[in-house]
RNA sequence: GGGAGUUUAGCUCAGCUGGUUCAGAGCAUCUGCCUUACAAGCAGAGGGUCACUGGUUCGAACCCAGUAACUCCCA
């Protein structure tokens, strides 16, 4: 196979995945290899892949991949979870363009439509996905409303209800207007703005006065139930037991005393409207005041309003406002800022409302879901995450688990004739159940309660649904899959989500759901915005992939990622990743290039040495990145042992030099076995992070004939090579040695291609014969000798404590060269002066560690053999 | 209002148990090179009062206290 000149990502990322799919790379049974497990956080069946999915997949496909080749049985289970309220408002809105409404239709016909609407879009993600390179387990994909998994949140609902953990009741709920189903509080988004404070004039019963409360909310005065006063409030002792009117339908409320008032906001007169909202709803009930709920479902107002009848109550807040007005009721209004909630699905402005919900009770699921984070079971990455968690977990209210929609599971709470109820996980065991209570009870008696169940209650059984540890708690999956290792999710839905996980994990199972929790940031464009569609300032994931490959995306992802701490993602990173690509690409290139000529011996041992010492100590300390879940680091410790050690250091101490009128480069046979050899581990290492790159050259005739099954994504990573630290440490003094005469040639105006005598006076331990051809090669050395003294006239450096020098065909300059020596000598005495000050004081050497003090008097000796050369080049300069 | 976090080079970030592997990496910048793998490249170079103030210590980017700015979560 001949090689194309640069990478080109498309054809070959194309190849590869399918030829994994066709091989079955991805599918993972039970069987005696340990296991590694990843659960995919499902995405919504309504999304589109966004630069946080990308982010979040490219780390657990670098995980998954590499548990792969370290011989794990690795099994990434995919799936999307079905999000009830955002699918519905989006059928419903499919449903409006087709000119159906939603209240025409049957429960049964609407989710006809749903399932259709899924159908269509659902698996646009996973698709996605598999652009990236993901390689997830499809035979396993998993939706929160398949069959299966539905049954499971049943089971777990009716098993809750058994314990008496759930329960209905009256409560003052998020209400999403355009949704019309309350949401919970972590669905509520809270944002600043700029609102009016509407002073009002409410004219007190049988007297000429009035008093005046300032509200936000004009449109909820015919609610009212009383007006508030502090007791304390001396403006207002005169109004104590007396009653006023509400201002244009001149209902007659009382005003009631409660310290609860502050009373230097407003006016110090508060509206209480129980229906509407939640502080005054508490207020209420201690006060036995009447609730008026003027509100419809869909935020119109209702006749219990008496005016504005039917007007939504932002149109009515603007009508009211100029009732008042005319009535001479208003008495003036202010700008006002505060935080008002809106609806994370609809983004419609929720409106607090009283009515029946089923609540989950949180504290008896979240002490035990909290310990497995204390005690380490569960490890948050990064840590910091814990004391959030920990505040939650504490602080945890109960669950409002019930949506008014038709969209997801329905509760399988059924109602008697009498209002009565029975949980069971079937209408005919809840026949069984309800004739308990009444005999005569027939089939058709029965109506199951009509909402469905918060999203988050399937999806916080996914790492057990998903191997169905549900419905059969015993199975030979879930035995052997869960717990699950790693779990890759972002901390806005650590609660949510992770936290319901830990609970039913424990409850279901008395085990942890995983092990570690790898809680990414928000990727945010170059400024630190938040990326939104709405902003438009989100590239398109797949545009990203098109210019740059997945391979250069990964990688791009990858550079800018910081544990748990949001990422400035821009471009340039991905560019940086192609052009990473490009580099291995031509590297391969090169080698390919190399002709054998067996009549050559060769020279490279120490090269060669070198680099596999450096390769086995490079992947331990990627394990150590790995260990730590610093991809970040992982990836630029493989960058740079690809680019520097590899590209820069063996490949150029190696390859054959360039000759003149030669036009094929000849390679001893040695050098080239082990390059390739080389090169093949340092794929191995590359995949996980550049699956479709790595692929591609595991394949190429350079590495002889592959079985079918022979691929990079299966291959085992390399493990516990020798490392030769002497070696390694000397080789950095050869690179100084090489940087030094390159340095030389430099200041000098020399060209490269100018080939210098080099001459050795060695003062340390190190044998430079053993060196001679890497140094010649790298610094285009003609003549290298080893020398007992100094040489007089040349151009002079040192490296380590040994001594170099160049004879120049040119002048050196005498004056530039003390300047340079003096400089180097002052520097060399004022850090000689601070170890000896350490050294000298006593309390340093009576309170410092041994090994400390140990290297101190090292590095002491260390400058002063240098200075000493220094000096002695100095003198010479002088004679 | 309560809680948490962040602040190190122009940018994005490392810096573990306080001590020469301590001020680092990648990118960007500047200079010189179209050198037979790669100009998406090669060879060099510059760049930081470790937010600020004080304290502890023989010794502080690191520990403690306070201040400032930014971010997130909860109310």
């Amino acid at each position: 196979m001949s090689i194309a000149k640069t990478y080109s990502p498309a054809e070959t990322e194309e190849k590869w995945y399918s030829y994994w799919l066709k091989h079955n790379f991805f599918r993972s049974v039970p069987d005696d290899r340990e296991p590694y497990t990843i659960v995919i956080p499902p995405p919504n069946v309504t999304g589109v892949l966004h630069m946080g999915h990308m982010l979040n997949n490219t780390i657990q496909d670098v995980l998954i991949r590499r548990a792969r080749m370290k011989g794990k049985n690795a099994c990434w289970v995919p799936g999307t979870d079905h999000a009830s309220i955002a699918t519905e408002a989006k059928v419903v809105a499919m449903l409006k363009e087709r000119g159906i409404s939603k209240k025409d239709l049957s429960r049964e016909d609407f989710l006809k439509y749903a399932w259709e609407w899924k159908e269509k879009y659902g698996g646009i993600i996973l698709d996605q996905l598999k652009k990236l390179g993901a390689s997830c387990d499809w035979e396993r994909t998993k939706f929160t409303m398949d069959e299966d998994m539905s049954e499971s949140v049943i089971d777990y609902f009716v098993h809750l209800h058994k314990k008496g953990w759930i329960y209905r009741g009256i409560r003052m709920v998020n209400w999403d207007p355009q949704g019309k189903t309350a949401v919970s509080d972590e669905e509520v988004i809270r944002k600043e703005v700029n609102q009016k404070l509407y002073y009002i004039n409410y004219k007190v019963s049988g007297e000429d006065g009035h008093l005046t409360i300032a509200t936000t909310r004009p449109e909820t005065i015919m609610a009212d139930a009383a007006i508030c006063i502090n007791p304390n409030d001396e403006r207002y002792t005169h109004l104590h037991g007396k009653k006023v009117f509400i201002p244009l339908i001149n209902r007659e409320i009382p005003v009631i005393l409660d310290e609860y008032v502050t009373m230097d906001f407003g006016t110090g007169c508060l509206k209480v409207t129980p229906a509407h909202d939640l502080n005054d709803y508490e207020l209420g009930q201690k006060h036995k005041l009447p609730v008026i709920d003027i509100l419809n479902d869909d935020a119109t107002l209702n006749e219990k309003a008496q005016i504005l009848v039917g007007e939504d109550r932002f149109i009515a807040r603007k009508k009211i406002a100029v009732l008042l007005e005319e009535a001479g009721a208003l008495e003036k209004t202010e700008d006002y800022t505060s935080q008002i909630g809106y609806s994370e699905r609809t983004n419609a402005a929720i409106e607090p409302k009283l009515s029946m919900q089923w609540f989950c009770k949180m504290p008896e699921l979240a002490k035990p879901a909290l310990q497995y984070v204390l005690n380490g079971d569960v490890k948050l990455i990064p840590e910091k995450f814990v004391n959030t968690y920990r505040h939650w977990m504490e602080n945890v209210r109960d669950w409002n688990i019930s949506r008014q929609l038709w969209w997801g599971q329905q509760i399988p709470a059924y109602y008697l004739p009498t209002g009565e109820f029975v949980v069971a996980k079937t209408k005919e065991e809840a026949l069984t159940e309800a004739q308990k209570i009444d005999a005569s009870l027939t089939i058709n008696d029965l109506t199951q309660d009509e909402d469905v169940l918060d999203t988050w209650f399937s999806s916080g059984l996914w790492p057990i649904s998903v191997f169905d540890g549900v419905r059969n708690p015993d199975n030979a999956e879930i035995n052997y899959y869960y717990p699950t290792n790693d779990l890759v999710t972002a901390p806005e839905i650590l609660f949510f989500w992770v936290a319901r996980m830990i609970m039913s994990g424990h409850e279901l199972r008395g085990q942890k759901p995983f092990s570690n929790v790898y809680l990414t940031g928000i990727v945010r464009d170059k400024l630190g915005r938040k990326m939104s569609k709405s902003l438009g300032n989100s590239p398109d994931p797949l545009d990203l992939i098109a210019q740059y490959g997945a391979d250069g995306v990964r990688v791009g992802m990858l550079l800018c990622s910081p544990a748990g701490n949001d990422l400035m993602f821009d471009e340039k990173y991905c560019k940086q990743g192609s052009g990473f690509a490009n580099k291995i690409w031509n590297a391969f290139k090169l080698v390919k290039g190399w002709e054998v000529d067996e009549s050559l011996t060769s020279n490279n041992q120490t090269a060669i040495a070198w680099f596999g010492s450096r390769f086995n100590q490079a992947l331990t300390e990627i394990e150590h990145d790995f260990a730590q879940y610093r991809l970040s680091e992982a990836l630029m410790d493989t960058y740079k042992l690809v680019w520097d050690d590899f590209c820069a250091w063996y490949l150029e101490m190696v390859k054959p030099a360039y000759q003149q009128g030669v036009e094929k480069q000849k390679i001893d046979a040695e050098t080239y076995q082990a390059t390739v050899a080389f090169f093949e581990d340092i794929l191995k290492a590359l995949h996980p992070f550049m699956p479709f790159l790595t692929e591609e050259l595991w394949h190429d005739e350079l590495f002889g004939t592959r079985a079918e099954m022979d691929c990079c994504i299966v291959a085992q990573l390399p493990v516990n090579g020798e490392v030769n630290t002497q070696l390694i440490a000397e080789i950095e003094v050869i690179k100084q040695v090489v940087e030094k005469i390159r340095n030389t040639r430099d200041t000098n105006q020399l060209s490269p291609k100018e080939a210098l005598p080099l001459a050795i006076k060695a003062n340390s331990a190190i044998d430079y014969s053993g060196y001679k051809t890497i140094i010649k090669q790298l610094g285009n050395v003609n003549d290298l000798s080893l020398v007992n003294d100094a040489v007089n006239g040349a151009s002079s450096f040192i490296a380590g404590t040994d001594e170099f020098f160049i004879t120049l065909n040119i002048a050196i300059d005498v004056d530039a060269e003390r300047e340079r020596l003096q400089k180097e000598k002052e520097y060399l005495s004022g850090f000689l002066r601070s170890v000896d000050a350490k050294l000298n004081n006593e309390r340093f050497m009576a309170n410092a560690k041994p090994e400390i003090i140990d290297n101190e008097l090292k590095k002491k000796a260390d400058a002063e053999a240098k200075l000493k050369i220094v000096e002695d080049s100095l003198r010479g300069l002088a004679g």
